[in-house]
DNA sequence: GCTCGTTACTTGAAATCTAAAGTATTTTCG
DNA sequence: CGAAAATACTTTAGATTTCAAGTAACGAGC
C-alpha cells in the first residue's frame, strides 16, 4: 500500500522491481536507457547461470572462457581471453588455472613468447562445451523469444551502433 | 597475423575484442543479439566503475544501493533492496553493513514486522550521494550520446519489450 | 651487447556475489 | 490457540572480480 506506483499489484501485470525503480521524474532518458539496459541484461545472466548450474552444474565464467576457446581451436593467450572475456587478467589466472585443474583446459607455453600461454580445450573440455552449448543456444533462443523477427534485427543493429559508439569513446 | 578478422588493424577501425567474438557461423541470432547485449553493458558498467572510482573512491554496487535508497526516502527493506538491485539477500546485508558502519545509510526496525529492517540514507549519505549523482548523470548522458534521439528511443523501447518478455518469463 | 620502457602474466588484498543452510518472526489454517 | 508453511534476514563457504603491486621476458635504441 505505501508504494503509489503499484496500486493494482493483484489486477494484471505486476510492476517488475528492477534497477529502473530507481529513476526519478528528472532523471535525464540517458539514465533510464542505462538502467532498463542493465535490468536486461541480469535478466538474462541470471536466467543462464542458473540454467548452467540445474543441468551442468557449471559456473558463467567458466563457460565463457570455454566458450571463447571453443571458438578459437587453435588456443589464446591470456590476454587475449581477457579482452575477448571483458575482465581482469587476474581474473582470468584464477578461472584458467580452476579448468586445468579440471582438465578441461591445457596451458602450453608460446613458442614464440615465453612470457605467455596458449590456452586450448583438451578433448574432454571440447566435448563437454559442445554438449553444454547445445542446449544453451536454446535457452537464449527462448529468452528471446517474445521479439519479433524485425524487432530482434532492429535491437542487434542498435545495439551495434551503441557499441561502437562505446569503443571509439568518441561518438563524434 | 592469425586471425583473419583483422587484416587492416592499423588502418580505419579495429575489431573490438570482445563477447561476441565467440560467435560462430552457425550460431542463432538470439545468442548474437544476447552477446552484443552484454558487450554493451559491460562496456558502460566498467566505464561507471572507472569514473565513480576515480572521482569518489566508491564502488559500484555501494552507488547502486545509495541510489535506490536516495529515490525512496520514506526507506527501504532489505528485501527491496535485493529485489531492486537484482542480486541476492546476502549481498545486500554485505553492503548494507558496510555503508552503515560508514554513516551513510541507517538501520531501523521496521515498526510492522520484527524480522524485516527500514534502511535509509543518513545526512551525509544524502549528501554524499547528491554530489555524486549529478557527475554520474553526465558520464551516462556522454556514454550515450552517439545515439541520435530517435535510435535512443527506439533502443529504450525495445528493451522495454525485452525486458517485459523475460520478467513474464513466457513470451506469448 | 646493454639499458630502459613496455608487455604478459601472476599474486595478494579486499570487495562482491551466489547458493545453501540457519534463525527469528509472521502468517495461514485447522 | 497451536502446528505448519512461508517470509525476512543473516551466516557460511566458495567462486568471482577488481585493483595494485610484483616478476619475468620482450623490444627499441644506443
Amino acid at each position: 500500500m505505501e508504494d503509489p506506483l503499484q496500486p493494482f499489484a493483484d489486477k494484471a501485470e505486476a510492476i517488475p522491481l528492477d534497477h529502473e525503480t530507481r529513476v526519478h521524474g528528472d532523471d535525464h532518458e540517458a539514465l533510464r536507457l542505462w538502467l532498463r539496459l542493465l535490468t536486461c541484461t541480469n535478466l538474462i545472466e541470471s536466467a543462464i547461470r542458473a540454467d548452467l548450474r540445474r543441468d551442468f552444474d557449471v559456473t558463467l565464467p567458466r563457460f565463457d572462457l570455454m566458450a571463447q576457446l571453443y571458438r578459437h581451436p587453435a588456443g589464446l593467450k591470456m590476454g587475449e581471453l581477457s579482452q575477448r572475456l571483458m575482465v581482469t587478467g587476474g581474473n582470468v589466472t584464477g578461472i584458467a588455472n580452476q579448468l586445468t585443474r579440471e582438465g578441461l583446459v591445457a596451458r602450453e607455453p608460446d613458442p614464440a613468447d615465453r612470457r605467455a600461454w596458449r590456452l586450448r580445450l583438451t578433448a574432454a573440455g571440447r566435448q563437454a562445451f559442445a554438449q553444454m552449448a547445445a542446449l544453451h543456444e536454446g535457452w537464449v533462443i527462448d529468452l528471446m523469444r517474445g521479439l519479433a523477427d524485425a524487432e530482434h534485427a532492429q535491437l542487434y543493429a542498435l545495439l551495434g551502433r551503441l557499441k561502437r559508439t562505446l569503443s571509439g569513446n568518441a561518438g563524434a
